[in-house]
DNA sequence: CTGAAAGCGCTTACAG
DNA sequence: CTGAAAGCGCTTACAG
């Protein structure tokens, strides 16, 4: 069956289009006596006004573009998770795209947005100004996320530096000062800034502290396997701080299979606070992703709205201390 | 900066804006020159066709419209994940909304879909045929997901029934006969089949042995709950199936806290196989909700290019056999 | 192969 | 308060 039209309504109410139009949208220079013939017909045809059309003629889709590389995981599915909740208290759809880390299939993707998004939240992380700038198209406002340089435009991230400069600072004040950090891949940005910060901060609060760091690769085994190495090296290691709960949670598992008390003889935390954390009792560093996704979109709103917009936000992730780690004094 | 129109390409190349549409869209009967006047404005004017006006013109948007409860946890982010990979693979994009199990908030997003999608992709779970089809446009075609009833219209389902049967017949495989399974709650569609399918496929398998059920909440707490109540009872249970993996959970941590060995001396099994039961070695049901998003996107694809499409799907889960259950002999 | 024109379903000055 | 008309940016018969 096919979807009444405004003609439809207007017909059946015995009025023009433009009446029709007023009152679907509530104007006040409506004579009450068509108002109500117009909401009838409505009624009566089951009529719905068409979003496209409208967007179109206002130049206006109250949608916003939404284009991440992936929706595998928690990580992402709590991003879309708040976006959706800031987007739908303020009347705004989501259009969603995955673009797998291809700069290519971001085009593709934000070009197929093109007319039906009023503002785009993107987050190409690796991506270089030049190349945002190549990507975006001028016409409308775009807010990143994860991005090193957003080349002027808002940025939102999650601040990896300030994350690890708790645990450091969390360390230092239990009096651990033979610390083991477990990194992540070299090539990636968190894992980088996660150490960075780790290590600024353990040498500002704790500069007698010796600190060892080792690679890894953000698997449980390489948490064990840093843990049998350091076994078999004859350091000792009062507290590790892995660059991810995978690690963290492999390294504790590790401990207790040589007889290593956690956290009696070795305190042990991690970084993103993912369900099995909680469940096996991790000390760790919570991201509020859907607040990364909700404050970007409360952003994009406001830019929107003309009422400009912060230039770079960086969410500070939570400590969550639990029984991996003593509480401090 | 005002993004170019058709006719700003068309003024630019000295054409009509038909032969623009004509170029753009891979005509084959346009001049190879005048494809390339063309295809250079478009390059200098950096032009981008706009989707909206186009879907009006051609009523067609490429664009399916996703309207969940929610999305929250991992079971949601599955199947918008399955749902994306299936819509980009056939060119399609995904329009979401959250309906919070409300109706009123279901219709609002529906109808704001109006014109911006050629098909829905709808769960709601708890919706009765009539509610359906008031919510429903005539006008486009509409798949849903876990309904019990759909009124005619294709539905997607996990086959719960199935999957608890699936468990049933592990546990007479294993010889086990004193057997107590921990609900869900009362209320829930899931729940009832689970255990409806466990009870019948139990019965049908191992007539003589014992069944008791108990309720539960679906939290880890009710299954620790169970064991407890169980073990003062001085019920000899020698298999436990709890309706979701937390309960599972709990219950297998309350047995080893009751010295009790698993699987030595009670298998436990769970059902949705979150990311915790495969780290504890929990025996469950694998859940595929990337595939169920998938399937149902197919099937709306299909509809949409007037192929047709199944009735109604079951999707069965998968035995996940852990060390929480012994391997059959 | 090409262009002028109508149409998709709306909104909104404009004139009355 | 109301309607005829133009316009949003496209596509597509139609005529040439």
């Amino acid at each position: 069956m096919r979807q009444a039209t405004i003609r439809d309504v207007a017909r059946e109410a015995n009025v023009s289009v433009a009446s029709v139009s007023r009152t679907i949208n509530g104007h006040s220079n409506v004579n009450p006596a068509t108002r109500e013939r117009v909401l009838a017909a409505v009624r009566a045809l089951g009529y719905v006004p068409n979003a496209a059309a409208r967007s179109l003629s206002m130049a206006l889709s109250h949608t916003i573009g939404v284009v991440v590389p992936d929706l595998h995981g928690e990580f992402f599915s709590e991003l879309i998770r708040g976006m959706d909740t800031a987007a739908s208290a303020t009347g705004y759809h989501l259009l969603l795209s995955t673009m797998h880390a291809d700069l290519e299939e971001a085009r593709h993707a934000i070009a197929a947005m093109n007319g039906r998004v009023d503002g785009l939240i993107v987050m190409a992380t690796q991506a270089q100004p030049e190349e945002l700038d190549a990507l975006l198209p001028a016409s409308i406002p775009a807010v990143l996320l994860n991005c090193a340089d957003g080349g002027g435009r808002p940025v939102f991230t999650i601040d990896d530096r300030a994350g690890a400069a708790a645990i450091a600072a969390h360390f230092a004040a239990l009096g651990k000062r033979n610390i083991l950090h477990i990194m992540g891949p070299e090539s990636n940005n968190d894992a980088r800034d996660r150490r960075k910060g780790f290590e600024e901060e353990l040498k500002r609060l704790a500069p007698s502290a010796k600190l060892t760091v080792v690679p890894g690769n953000y698997q449980e085994e390489a948490g064990r396997a840093a843990v049998r190495d350091m076994l078999n090296s004859g350091n000792k290691v009062d507290a590790i701080f892995a660059a991810n709960d995978m690690m963290a949670l492999g390294a504790m598992q590790e401990l207790r299979t040589n007889a290593l008390d956690v956290p009696g003889d070795v305190v042990v935390a991690g970084f993103d606070d993912i369900p099995l954390a909680g469940f096996l009792g991790l000390t760790t560093m919570r991201v509020h992703m859907d607040q990364l996704g909700a404050q970007a979109v409360e952003c994009l709103t406001r830019l929107l709205e003309g009422k400009g917009g912060e230039e770079r936000v960086r969410l500070v992730p939570d400590l969550v201390i639990r029984a991996s780690t003593e509480k401090p004094q």
